[in-house]
DNA sequence: CCATAGATCTCGCTG
DNA sequence: CAGCGAGGTCTATGG
């Protein structure tokens, strides 16, 4: 039996069934099962970085025999059939990790390089909300030109070209598109081309 | 020490570095650390589903003193200030789970029952290639109208909506878009109505 | 709550 | 290998 308070590591012989917002099966074997304080569960095997099974923070679980975990209307139900180790994670820290070169740390650095890119510049917005969604940069000129720029931290795709036509669609006129990325697809560049979207390459600078 | 050939979970005080597509740091404490065989790694915190640091299978690992996980120009610096819980992971099973209502599931389920929705189909085609991504379900009727449709296993975004129009511009007449999905946001159906792009409601039968 | 988009996305598939 | 899209995406952020 395992302590349903406490966060563990498991090591197990079992078998796992899921239901919810899909189904799945998972064949008798050796698995990892751990545990979190907020109720996280995660099945792993022995390749991918991936859980074969999981349940995100807020499942609570039962230990009757078979192990039970249920959030919302998803459960996951472990049967096991031998208990190879256990392990009580005591004293688990909880530090967040501090990211850099994130799309808004790429974001700033255009801001602060701003000049590079455009001319007369009078207003610059982040996240600025249209009813499509937020554009990432929109720059807009003293001549009341509106840049609407959407940025990506990797490579640019066919997505990047989508949303900011979407941007584009929120204004009438006096409007420009632009994708600022460290490198972007054939295919992205091809459609940008064709439909007035103007490529500009930025790199993280370190 | 631990041993680099071997898949482990470890409990440790220690700190983090990473450097690669990002920089991270995340503050000494205690983490779970497990390595697969794979040479995938996670360094896990007391919350959340997703690991604090990780590289994905491929990586190299060495400790000398401390732990370096190495993948392609990616590095994780793992500094043990002490060992409070070391177990090498054995017989670890690697099956793979088996997922039911997927989005491939959904498109099975439409094709069976495509009579419910258009007459007069002379040609199905799935994953279907044009230049700016393949196409879920391309449905041809005896008149040569191509219905392009975009499924989706759970609410379509507003992405969906482009997805389609991305499509939909590979053609040069008689073509129509539709989004086939449980539900939809607001904000998207709002732009499919405006744009010409049929919604229609489809569940999984069970 | 819902909606929108980022992510060191991962992962699988196809060319 | 690149490109494209799904994902039980998860997670953060804003309304």
């Amino acid at each position: 039996m395992i302590n349903p308070t406490k966060p563990f590591f498991l090591f197990a012989n079992c078998e796992i069934k899921y239901s919810g917002r899909a189904r799945s099966t998972l064949e008798k074997g050796n698995y990892v099962i751990i545990r979190k304080f907020d109720g996280t569960l995660m099945i792993h095997g022995s390749t991918l970085l991936k859980p074969l099974n999981f349940q995100p923070p807020g499942a609570t679980i039962t230990d009757n025999g078979k192990i039970i975990s249920i959030r919302n209307k998803e459960s996951i139900e472990i049967i096991i059939f031998s208990i190879i180790h256990y392990y009580e994670i005591n004293d688990w820290s909880n530090n967040k990790i501090i990211l850099q070169d994130t799309e808004s740390d790429l974001r700033e650095q255009v801001i602060k390089n701003i000049s590079l890119y455009f001319k007369n510049v009078k207003e610059i917005h982040q996240e600025f909300k249209t009813r499509f969604g937020p554009i990432d940069l929109l720059v807009i000129q003293t001549d009341d030109t509106n840049n609407v720029i959407e940025l990506k931290r990797g490579r640019a795709g066919i997505s990047a070209c989508t949303q900011v036509e979407r941007y584009l669609k929120t204004f009438q006129n006096k409007v420009c598109g632009f994708i600022m990325s460290p490198t972007i697809t054939k295919g992205a560049l091809e459609y940008a081309k064709t439909h007035d979207i103007t490529y500009v390459a930025v790199n993280f600078l370190r």
